[in-house]
DNA sequence: CGTCTGGTTGATCTAGATCAACAGGAGTGG
DNA sequence: CCACTCCTGTTGATCTAGATCAACCAGACG
């Protein structure tokens, strides 16, 4: 229930990294009108994997951890969404119902847009269906890159690319200015986003750590060479 | 040089299964009379990983191999497009330069579409970019899976399922009316497609032939038991 | 207090990689 | 015709990253 509940899409500091700066200030205003901002705590959910696709959400603040169910019908993190990340575009562009489950991993701000709102602006704005192709590109392109890295890489590699990643996203100074991360999400999720088992993640970050490379307490990170880090990782 | 290099569009065995299915007469006489229609031997190449994108490719007959460099500088093939498929498209829509390298990999009758021709057919026909981004989100999707399988799977899951999509496309009954299928790709490609060694590869086909489902000599392949495949392939 | 959940650690197991030798064509050249 | 190499595939022996199983620990929380 923060302030930013009433905050306008003009007042939205992550606009311009969504698909939304391509609509014109009177467009903006119709999305303005009838977008619904909600705030989420922790451990809600936005849809269930298979629930229809009524609209997609749109990323204030916080973190999403989007899920999918394997056969065995245990649930696997696929992929985080931040700020300014739009969700269940995809379910909706192709009219199916959702391919996974969008959780909430911190407290976060999101906003709604029915179906049909989008479908209107999509009409008057072609320049909106381009940045959508787009975000489907790359959103190809990253599962592309993500297949191959997985045969390719080893845990450790993945592990360290992620905290790179997280560590851009969520990553600070401390009052030494050495690089600190908070990470946002446990290990079990880590193992499950890199594809690995919880034991081996573990023992991942144990090596990782013995190396010098970075301290893990709880989930505080702290790296003692962030230089090193990134002259490990894999091409890419 | 068969005759199919004199065929016109309206005539394409193929054509409805393209994204130009969305064209009508009138467009479809305009990409009829500017597209280049060429026929390739085995061994040849449409572009090279890191052309320049200048137009798109739409297969009529054959086979092609996408194939990509990792880091090493060993290319692995990625995927296998057959007729009716539409190459090269994503670098197209991106306007970025080919990030992977398609080569022929039986004699085919591919159609070229100059850049300019394929912007001006979307900018009269919105319904072609439509088709443009259903399949890209086919694209993502079929990726986010192969991450998925690559995880979970075992290399012989993988190695029967990727027999049925072969048989499904090459697959034929011999003259006892039993299902038989001429591999298209070499043993090592085929490892490279599944994300295996050639020598695992090796060993699972003879595994795969001492339980009885199929028999394999050289590039040929008898199913004896058809159905008993389909029932050990993972759900997907 | 007990109970639960998330994490660490140790012991063991296994799918698959890697290294190495070898066998069957398919040319190619004498 | 044989000898030579080159290429693809098979087979065997060995190695290893990571999974699995199991015990255990530390907070959180009733």
């Amino acid at each position: 229930m923060s302030g930013k509940l009433n905050a306008t899409c003009f007042g939205c500091q992550v606009r311009h990294s969504t698909e939304w700066c391509a609509l014109n200030d009177e467009e903006l205003a119709l999305l303005d009108g009838i977008k619904i901002p909600k705030a989420y705590e922790a451990g809600t959910t936005l849809f269930h994997q298979g629930d229809d696709c009524d609209g997609i959400y749109c990323m204030s603040s916080g973190l999403v951890g989007v899920r999918r169910l394997d056969a065995a019908g245990n649930s696997t993190l696929v992929r985080l969404c931040g700020p300014g990340e739009t969700i269940g575009y995809r379910s909706f562009l192709k009219k199916s119902g959702h391919r996974s489950t969008a959780e909430i991993m911190m407290p976060s701000v999101v906003c709604f847009i029915r179906r049909t709102t989008v479908r209107t602006l999509l009409e008057q704005n072609p320049n909106l269906g381009l940045r959508f192709l787009d975000h489907t590109l790359k959103d190809a392109e990253e599962f592309e890159d993500r297949h191959f890295e997985s045969v390719t890489f080893t845990v450790r590699s993945r592990l360290l690319s992620l905290l790179m990643v997280l560590y851009e996203r969520f990553g600070q100074l401390n009052e030494n200015g050495e690089p600190v991360l908070e990470l946002p999400i446990s290990r079990q999720d880590i193992a499950a986003l890199i594809g690995a088992s919880p034991e081996t993640i573990s023992r991942s970050i144990g090596a990782v750590q013995d190396e010098g490379l970075a301290q893990f307490r709880g989930r505080k990170v702290l790296f003692h060479n962030l230089d090193a880090v990134l002259q490990q990782l894999p091409a890419a």
